[in-house]
DNA sequence: TTTGGCGGCGCAAACGTTTGCTTTCGATTT
DNA sequence: AAATCGAAAGCAAACGTTTGCGCCGCCAAA
């Protein structure tokens, strides 16, 4: 239990003001290559490190290297890859990133937006948990950076990184119908999402360029956890009139809508077609293997970072918004 | 950009000393009342929120209410159930979790580590890269507790759990033998991991007590990364004398083996069989379904956030070393 | 010799808390 | 009536930094 060293003790140790030793820790200021020297040395010696805490405390603004990433669902492979984008340009600019997982919650989101605050971190990134949000409108007012990806809020002028799903979604829809289907079930997100919304919308503008109508009784939505892709699933398979193909709006609740299609023992393409949103670790090689529309999950995550970096930087900068191409991933489920 | 309110704008405007707010929002000392009312009015119409740095400046041990969880790779499940794990404990007790992924990179690990130190967090969980690893030894010396997780430490004292890897890579090899196999491959994790190398010995026994002799052409070392398993499985499936069967260490690695095994258009498990480690979102539904052995990830997250609460409370207390079981979930991939 | 300028460094305030000590004041005890 | 007590609230120091300002001494210019 070595006591931590601080800035006296350096101070002392090379026979310098405090605040010299500050000066060439920062780089800042005129000071002279002999005490530099001594005051190094001294650092070295007694295995020096700068108190973040009390940096931060200081210079309350723009100077923490830190970011914050708040994400729904850390189990979700979409926000793993997402998280992957934002840490590896953070590490490359020297900032570490600060992740929260508020588990689709939105009491533990705005915990979590208050930590975040109260640690100041330089800026935020986040999926805001539904479209009106006024915790997050709330952190920007007190002027902290925040940038929005995967989901949008509808008030705000921010910098947000999207993608853009109603085309994902009109790709797909309109893949299956290309396969012959007509009736096509859809396991969706939630409807106060932006992801939610759109991806219903893609299915829509599907439906209506084939002249077809879509069928109120088989569209459900959920949560994007795995539990609802099997209930909905199942759910829909087991209509007297059930649908020959399912659209579903995400990698977890494929995985579930696969199970309830498992237990029912029907066969993927033949008795049932599925595409689903998101590449999941075996899509690729299961039987059959699964057509998907794959997401630029690591790049959402490499340009909310830059385009933090860069409002951190000059916070005056127009605001930027990007939507980004997911791509249709045709292979054998349907 | 509204100016966010401290301590002695809410003694201002309830007409107090800033020692009367602070002990009303602490419940610490005596307080009237009258006082304690007029103060909480004064915080709800400022929209006060104590500001974490100032206070953890201030008291440097065991009060900022943060944990710090640092995991090798975010992008395997099993980390992102640990981290759910802890999640949900630190919640229920009022703690936020800092998660930072090092991306099994030393470099990163050890400015993470950093970072967490000089957020001074009030502990920290995470798996060391490797047995032998300084780092966090010189952090435990500072005094923040820490408790491992699923890798442990060679030197220290301290608190860990941790899954039987032994037993749950002998059981999977013992089921493999049984099977009938006689060459069975090994995917395995880093030599230098505690879980890798406890699953290698798994691996020795299970043969040993067949009295089958290990054949050291047959046994490969990755990363515990996709791509590892599938160039490892490639080499594996490709020699001259092909194991028949195939054990491999973790879930991403298993998924990479499964590619290599696509693309020789091999049939599981009649041409080869294959039993892995973690459980993947597809892998029930999987055709034939994976046998593998599932790890309690989310378990060891809870006792170990329990453990670190605890001694955070007291750290005084004995050291606690858990042992989880893992089971075996037998399928139909061997 | 005086003046001005400047590089190098120290002094001390400030950031927003917590907390030991002191002060005030009304009530209870002697 | 004086002494004691205790509850309620204020004072000020401290946590480890950063930073504006000012001081000192040296050198060049006047």
């Amino acid at each position: 239990m070595k006591k931590i060293s601080s800035l006296v003790d350096v101070a002392r140790r090379a026979k310098v003001n405090i605040s010299t030793v500050s000066r060439t820790i920062n780089q800042t200021g005129k000071i002279g290559a002999a005490t530099q020297a001594r005051v190094q040395k001294a650092m070295r010696e007694l295995g020096y490190k700068p108190n973040r805490v009390a940096r931060r405390l200081r210079t309350s603004q723009g100077t923490s290297h830190l970011l914050g990433l708040i994400i729904p669902n850390i189990q979700n492979i979409f926000f793993a890859d997402l998280a992957r984008g934002v840490e590896d340009v953070a590490y490359r600019n020297n900032f570490a990133v600060l992740l929260c997982n508020y588990d689709e919650d939105e009491a533990k989101e705005r915990f979590y937006l208050d930590v975040m605050q109260a640690e100041s971190v330089d800026g935020i990134i986040l999926p805001p948990i539904h479209e009106h949000d006024p915790a997050v409108l709330q952190v920007v007012r007190n002027g902290t950076p925040v940038v929005c990806v995967d989901r949008i809020l509808s008030a705000g002028d921010l910098d947000k990184v999207e993608v853009d799903n109603h085309t994902g979604a009109l790709k797909a829809v309109e893949h299956i119908i290309a396969q012959g289907h007509r009736r096509i079930g859809l396991i969706g997100g939630p409807a106060d999402s932006s992801t939610g919304r759109e991806r219903y919308r893609g299915y829509k503008d599907a439906h209506a360029q084939a002249s077809l109508t879509v069928k109120a009784d088989l569209v459900r939505f959920g949560d994007f956890k795995q539990e609802s892709g099997r209930l909905l699933a199942h759910e829909l398979l087991a209509l007297s009139n059930p649908p020959t193909a399912l659209f579903v709006c995400n990698g977890l609740m494929m995985a579930g809508a696969l199970e309830a299609i498992a237990a029912l023992r029907l066969k993927v393409p033949k008795q049932v077609g599925i595409v689903g949103f998101d590449d999941l670790p075996l899509a690729d090689v299961f039987n059959p293997p699964l057509t998907i529309v794959r997401q630029p999950a690591y790049e959402v995550g490499r340009c909310a970072a830059e385009l933090l970096l860069k409002r951190i930087e000059d916070p005056a900068r127009p605001m930027t918004s990007l939507k980004l191409l997911p791509e249709l991933v045709i292979r054998k489920s349907c």
